[in-house]
DNA sequence: GTCTATAATTCGATAGAC
DNA sequence: GTCTATCGAATTATAGAC
């Protein structure tokens, strides 16, 4: 068979991938893992996307970019306001709201989002080059609310901020094992606690 | 050669093996790269410790459990005050300032210690038999200090504390890196803004 | 484009001599 | 306890037929 649905054997890779990077991390993941997911031949992931590290990327690019690219439109509409609790949910309602979607990738694309910041080196540099931009513009944002704040007031708020869904995600899972009421732990009761808990946290005195 | 420094050879391998689980994650490590640091054979793992999940669990024992010692310790000192800073600075102290301490672990001990937290399963159920205990003394002292909150409430900031040195420790080599001024990014600095960051965040109207 | 087959490593684990 | 040697299984990657 030549060519027959070339696009459908990518997406397949493409979702098995998402799933297993996000469950088993970059180096606990197997190609041969995915493609007995997605039902392909272990040549395809090499003729379509060369190794692991280059599907890895293109997982990111299909997937976790568009999260992104969500966050800084929204970001774009509110920053003129000046007003932090609206840049708070720019950045946080995207990547949860992504939890109570339909479709595949819907329960491990979040747990995919959150594994790829706490990669270890050589994947982190590969992670970051498609969120540095994010970062930037985040901490440009906080600049306008905090016009008193240092350079460096906004980098650990921007860090901080980004550790509390980062941790959410790749735990939740577990967590809500650990802990009393799953009803206490849905997403739209993260996102305002992760607001809140930011917008008292950045406050300066 | 018979036994002739058996002590010193399992030092050797948990040395190692707490630097490249640190700096690769557990699935990223393999033991021939352990035993080539430590300068011990391979079959000396397996004698003295069992398996990979075994040499973790030991690691975790003898260079994690340690420090969660003493939070706990510490938290025993203060929690009748009913201070949330004072549990803050519990909590954080002993991770942070180990980073200053000497010894072969002091650089990657830290970053151990915030790796553990984010490994996927089933590696994170042989973490969190050692940090269950920890959770829950943090839990119940938060409760002392506001009384008005919800379980929920106590649960949701202990994880959030938690994801603050978490995503410090795993990414602050990269986080320096990307940075302007690595002189406010020490240990110093990281405890006050994330003791700041919590007692704000923590409260409740 | 898809597939089979396999090269070339690397892995964790172990048997057995000393 | 320590070592050599190696097993068996798993891995990524690739060559070549169709």
């Amino acid at each position: 068979m030549k060519s027959r649905n070339a696009a459908a054997t990518k997406q397949q890779i493409l979702d098995a991938a998402e799933h297993h990077f996000a469950i088993y991390g970059f180096a606990g993941t197997s190609l041969r893992g995915i493609i007995k997911d997605a039902k392909v031949n272990i040549a395809a992931v090499a003729y379509h996307f060369g190794n692991k590290e280059e599907l890895l990327n293109a997982v990111i690019e299909r997937f976790a970019v568009p999260v992104v690219d969500a966050q800084l439109r929204k970001l774009d509409e509110v920053q003129a306001s000046h007003d932090l609790k609206l840049m708070l949910e720019a950045f946080y309602l995207p990547p949860l709201t992504l939890i109570k979607s339909k479709g595949k990738s819907a329960r491990t694309l979040p747990l995919f989002l959150g594994r790829l910041q706490t990669e270890p080196e050589p994947i982190f540099s590969i992670v970051d080059k498609h969120f540095a931009h994010c970062r930037r513009r985040f901490i440009d944002a906080f600049r306008l609310c905090m016009p008193s704040a240092t350079e460096s007031d906004l980098q650990w708020n921007f860090e901080f901020m980004l550790s509390l869904i980062v941790c959410f995600l790749t735990r939740q899972n577990e967590i809500r094992k650990r802990y009393a009421d799953p009803q206490d732990w849905t997403p739209e009761e993260a996102a305002e606690r992760m607001i809140r808990f930011c917008e008292f946290g950045m406050h300066k005195d």
